[in-house]
DNA sequence: CAGTCTACCGACCGATCGGTAGACTGTCAA
DNA sequence: TTGACAGTCTACCGATCGGTCGGTAGACTG
C-alpha cells in the first residue's frame, strides 16, 4: 500500500501548505496546522521537510515552476506577440479562478521577501518575469508594440490583476453584491483593454479576441 | 516631564506599530517587539491598547483616515476632475517615497482581512475607496473620461502602483540595479500615461502634466 | 536472517506567544 | 491631606511555537 505512492505525503503536504500559507500566511501557518491538514504527525511532517522554511521553500518552487511553464508553453505555441499578450491575459484571468491561492502566496512572498532574505539562492520567479518581459520586449523589437518600458509594463499589468483578485473577498464583504459581480463579470474584459491601449499600437486592429466594447 | 506628553505613548506605539506591521505582518510582529521598540515593558502596551488586535486596529484606524483625508483634499482643491486624477496619481507616487509602510500595511490588510474577519465593523477603508469612485463616476457624468467600470479602474490603477511598489525590493535584490534604477525613474510616468490612456477621451489633450511620448 | 532504509510516531525540549495580577509611582482634584 | 487614577513596572501564567529525540513497523537487499 505504501510502496504504490512513494512520495504521496510529501506531495500532499506541498499542497496543503500551498493553501494554508496563501490563506495565513507563513508566520500564521504552524507546521502543526500543517501535520494535522493531512492527518500525520508533526513530526512526519519534519521528516520529509526538515524546517518549515524548507516547506515553504518547496511550495514557491512549484509554483514558480508551473507557472514558468505555462508562460513558456504560451510562447511555443502562439508565434505572434500580440496574440502571446492576449493569451498571457486569459492565462492569468483563467488561474486566479482555478488556482486561487497563487495570488496570495505571490503577494505574501513580495511583501516577506525582503526581511525572509532567502538570498544567496535565486529566486523562483526570475525566469517567470524574464519570460514575461522578453515577450514584451520581442514584440517591441517587430515594432508591434509601444516602446513602453517592458518590466514596468509587467508590473503593472500582474499589479493591475492580481490586486484586484485578492481585493475581491474585502469588497465583497463591505460593497453592494451588485458592484461585486459587476467587478468579477468586467474583470477580464477591462485588463484585456488594458493590455490594447497600453500596448497595441493604433493601426492594426488585430485579431479580435476581444471587441472594443465603448 | 510626564504630563507634557499626556498620549505620547500611545501614539508612539501607533507608530512603531505600523511600522512592524507593515515589515513582517501581524502574525510575525510581537507585542513584545512592539514594546521593546519604544522601551516600555509589555505590560505598558497592553494598558493602552489592551490586545495586539486593537492596537493593529489603531494603525488601521489612523492610517485609512489620513488617506481618506488626503484624497478629499484633492477633491476640495481641484475642481476639474482630470486634474484630480493626475493629483491622485501624484499623492500615490510621493507617499510611497514618504510613507513606505503604508503600501505594505495595505497589501497584508487585503490578504488577512479574509480569514481575520472583523466583520460587523465597518472597514476603515470604504470612505476612501468610495470618495475615488466617486471622482470617477464624477469625470464621467461631465463626459470628461471614458465609461470604464470605477470600480474596476481604481482597482487596477491602485494595483498597478502598489504592486510595483512592493515589487521593487524583490527586483532590486534579483535583477540588474539598472533595471531597477529605470523602473524608479519611470513609473510615475507610466502610472500617468496608464491613466491617460486608460481613462481620458482623445480629445482635449488636457494640460500637459505628461506629453505623450509614442 | 542480519542489515539497512523509509516512513512514521509520541514524548519532550527551550523559547516565545498573548495576556494577567499586583505593586509602585507621580499627578491632580476634592 | 487624602484618595482616585493613569502609567509603568516586575513577575508570572497557560498555550503554543519550531524543532529534537528515541524508537517502531515494514519493505527491500544480500
Amino acid at each position: 500500500m505504501k510502496l504504490q505512492k512513494p512520495t504521496a505525503t510529501a506531495d500532499r503536504l506541498v499542497d496543503i501548505a500551498e493553501s494554508l500559507f496563501a490563506e495565513k500566511g507563513f508566520y500564521g501557518t504552524s507546521i502543526r496546522d500543517l501535520a494535522d491538514g493531512i492527518g500525520i504527525a508533526k513530526s512526519s511532517l519534519l521528516h520529509h521537510y526538515p524546517t518549515k522554511q524548507k516547506l515553504y521553500g518547496a511550495v514557491l518552487k512549484k509554483l514558480a515552476n508551473e507557472m514558468t511553464l505555462e508562460v513558456k508553453g504560451i510562447s511555443e505555441r502562439f508565434a505572434d506577440e500580440k496574440e502571446q499578450i492576449f493569451q498571457l491575459v486569459q492565462l492569468l484571468c483563467d488561474n486566479s479562478e482555478k488556482k486561487p491561492n497563487r495570488v496570495n502566496i505571490i503577494l505574501r512572498e513580495l511583501l516577506d521577501n525582503p526581511k525572509r532574505a532567502e538570498k544567496a539562492k535565486k529566486w523562483f520567479f526570475v525566469d517567470y518575469f524574464k519570460e514575461l518581459t522578453g515577450m514584451i520586449k520581442s514584440g517591441q523589437d517587430k515594432g508591434l508594440f509601444k516602446p513602453v518600458n517592458p518590466e514596468i509594463f509587467i508590473l503593472q499589468l500582474l499589479g493591475a490583476h492580481r490586486y484586484l483578485i485578492i481585493s475581491l473577498p474585502t469588497v465583497r464583504q463591505f460593497f453592494d453584491e451588485s458592484i461585486y459581480q459587476q467587478i468579477l463579470k468586467n474583470h477580464r474584459a477591462e485588463l484585456e483593454t488594458f493590455v490594447k491601449e497600453r500596448l497595441m499600437k493604433e493601426k492594426g486592429d488585430h485579431n479580435g479576441i476581444y471587441r472594443n466594447s465603448v
